[in-house]
DNA sequence: ACAAAAGTGTTTTTTGTACACCCATGG
DNA sequence: CCATGGGTGTACAAAAAACACTTTTGT
């Protein structure tokens, strides 16, 4: 949008839109976060989300994309909205709405020394400190959805590697739903689906048997949601 | 916000946040929508949702409210968020992103005298006509979120009088999955919750024998919540 | 007496849950 | 040879789905 562009609406008024990431990923066999310092006043030095002011010409969904692959170096980053925020007081600096999204990374990819050089850091999901503003009712809010939606749409695989074995998997499940799964049960539930491509490989990392390493069938997946299939776990 | 407060941010861009309310109503067995004549350039005249700015002391949601009761005369409906659209060019008039909330009303409390002055008028959702900018769009996420809501969580009474029959529930139900229910089946499943009250008094507007009037027991319901229950219908 | 909608139970099928042992391997 | 995590099957319980007839009452 040009600077020139005619405003229908000049008496009406403005207001800043930010945009803040809710990142998630999944290591050691916990559910993560990833905060930083706030590098504006107000609160500057503060805990924060990963977040920005949301510019004239850009798409408040390209904002949340340009933010985080600043800190990440990760494009193409599974990252939804969650809700917005828009009290009228939130943000002491001027009234400021804010549209959060959670972003699920896969905690191998992401480049160490960018987030390093931003004063990040990733923390275990019940161990997050006091955030600036409303971000913790933002946390929070993103865990439930997460917990919800991990249900009925596979997006959990956005947290694993590609290659991932049904321990691994299980693992997940349970860090997210905080809840132990059986084991049995579970790998029945997730084979069920014919959504999972076995392997011939398999990884030793976590025992001396191995366990069977699996890819998610994105092809197959998409063809069975054309055809009304439901997919669920637990 | 006074207009004096310290604006920490102002190399930063400003824009418009509107807020737009897709408005469900059930009559006649049918699930309809209210929509209006937008009454601003450009494309004044046009069909379009309810919706207003948002300023700058007022939250997102006290926007939203305040344009509902303006248009309906009603107050404490049932509304909650649907998304945010933020596409950089998808208002013509300038910047602006807006905040969807859907609501549900009883369509014989309405204020129809209040309605017919803004020009809005009850479209069927299978005949809702083209809308301004991504309005239609709007339509039809708040429809999928009706959808998938409905089965998890009792909203689908804010759409019926205080006493309904499980006949009227059941075509409720069946006009937001766009699917025939077994009303045996049905009338077991919903009374199974023990969320519902029943009443002494039939409703016999549409059969000669009558249908027992019931009423939703939002206590019960608070209280089934707390102990971790899950509602489901269908 | 009949048309039209309300109300009621049982059987079958599907899905979820609980549970215990053998397997493969590296050290 | 043994400790460790990987992998498998079955029985029982619960929930969902399919299905048909009787009741009520205004006209």
């Amino acid at each position: 949008m040009k600077a020139e562009t005619k405003d229908f609406y000049i008496e009406q008024d403005k207001m800043y839109v930010a945009t803040d990431c809710i990142i998630f990923g999944f290591d050691a066999g916990k559910l993560k976060l990833l905060i930083f310092k706030r590098r504006v006043e107000p609160q500057k030095g503060a805990w924060s989300l990963i977040g920005s002011f949301v510019k004239l010409e850009e798409n408040v969904s390209e904002a949340a994309q340009r933010v985080l692959t600043e800190i990440t170096g990760l494009k193409n980053v599974f990252m939804e909205e969650l809700k917005s925020y828009g009290v009228a007081d939130r943000d002491p600096g001027y009234r400021c709405i804010s549209i959060a999204q959670y972003a699920l990374i896969r905690v191998e990819d992401y480049d160490r020394e960018l987030v390093e050089k931003h004063g990040a850091h990733w923390y275990d999901m019940k161990e997050v400190p006091n955030l600036v503003l409303d971000h913790n009712q933002m946390v929070a809010d993103a865990l439930e959805r997460l917990k919800r939606k991990a249900r009925y749409q596979p997006i959990g695989f956005e947290l694993l590697p590609e290659k991932f074995t049904i321990p691994q998997l299980q693992q997940l499940y349970e860090a997210i739903y905080q809840k132990e799964l059986d084991a049995r049960n579970f790998r029945k539930k997730v084979l069920s689906h014919n959504v999972l491509i076995k392997l011939e490989e398999k990884d030793k990392s976590s025992s001396r048997r191995g366990a069977f390493l699996y890819k998610f069938d994105h092809d197959t997946y998409q063809q069975l949601l054309q055809s009304g299939y439901n997919f669920e776990i637990s």
